[in-house]
DNA sequence: CTTGCACCTCTAGTCGCTAGAGGATGTAGG
DNA sequence: CCTACATCCTCTAGCGACTAGAGGTGCAAG
């Protein structure tokens, strides 16, 4: 096989090099071959080890449960009960997470909207932020 | 004026006595006076200035936009400006944040649907974070 | 006076990296 | 073969915003 170098790896996955030593630091990606001159040495299996974390992180998944979902991947004849947990739990998570980050917006956007671009002692901003009754608190 | 324990402040202004003690030791909380054996009391000014810090952060806005905004509080004849850019490039990461975010929601809901809840092999969650090219990758 | 909770300080840990020091290796040109 | 330069190596420390824990002191009720 070609030999594949950290740099090379990371352009190809585009994890950048310091990450993918991180993630062999700490035992998600598997430790490559050496070079004679002991430089990291990957071969296709890393490449797509690293997609998968990638994409993964990029959907918010946390290290641990793409732990899992590494293990689950390698043992193709387990049910997937596990994997759709983990996938549906992070959905909740995320629409939680949109649900709130609305609330704020409508906040936020009142907040701006209500600036009359004055002085500090009319400002809603402030106004809002220090008396929190002035809000339409649907959270928190 | 009577004399409010870090415990009382923390059940007033619903922040955690050690966050209390950890805003203080980043200069975002006053120093309050102390008890004869040492205890910090806070005056209503301080209840005041929690409320507002916490509303700040229950918000998004980081430990240094908000060190801004109180100075801007204490100094009412000032403009507004600064306060109004901070409060809108909050809106405006948020605003990036919830589209990011629905459409993670989006992939997620498809990998999640497209589980038959059988084995790891066929499973989608599985197969889409392992290959890319399977999401319609609408983000990165 | 004792019990037990709340307080004190200090250090270290969390998560997922990122930055930098200080040195070794690999490669391309002269 | 030598040199220049990019890339690699390990190691430690830092980020933000807390949180946890150890080990000790203060205080109020019974």
């Amino acid at each position: 096989m070609k030999k594949i170098t950290i740099g090379e790896a990371a352009r190809q996955s585009g994890v950048k090099v310091p990450t993918i030593r991180y993630y062999e630091s700490i035992g998600l990606l598997a430790e490559p071959e050496r070079s004679e001159g002991n430089q990291r040495s990957y071969a296709q299996s890393h490449l797509h080890r690293l997609a998968f974390i990638r994409h993964a992180r990029e959907l918010g998944f946390e290290i641990d449960a793409i732990r899992t979902l590494l293990t689950l991947q390698d043992d193709p004849n387990q049910s997937c009960a596990s994997a759709d947990a983990i996938a549906k739990a992070r959905l909740i998570e995320v629409e939680q997470r949109i649900r709130s980050l609305m609330a704020l917006k409508a906040e936020l956007e009142m907040m701006v909207e209500g600036c009359g671009h004055g002085r500090v002692d009319q400002c809603r901003v402030i106004e809002v932020l220090a008396d929190h009754g002035e809000c339409m608190h649907p959270h928190h």
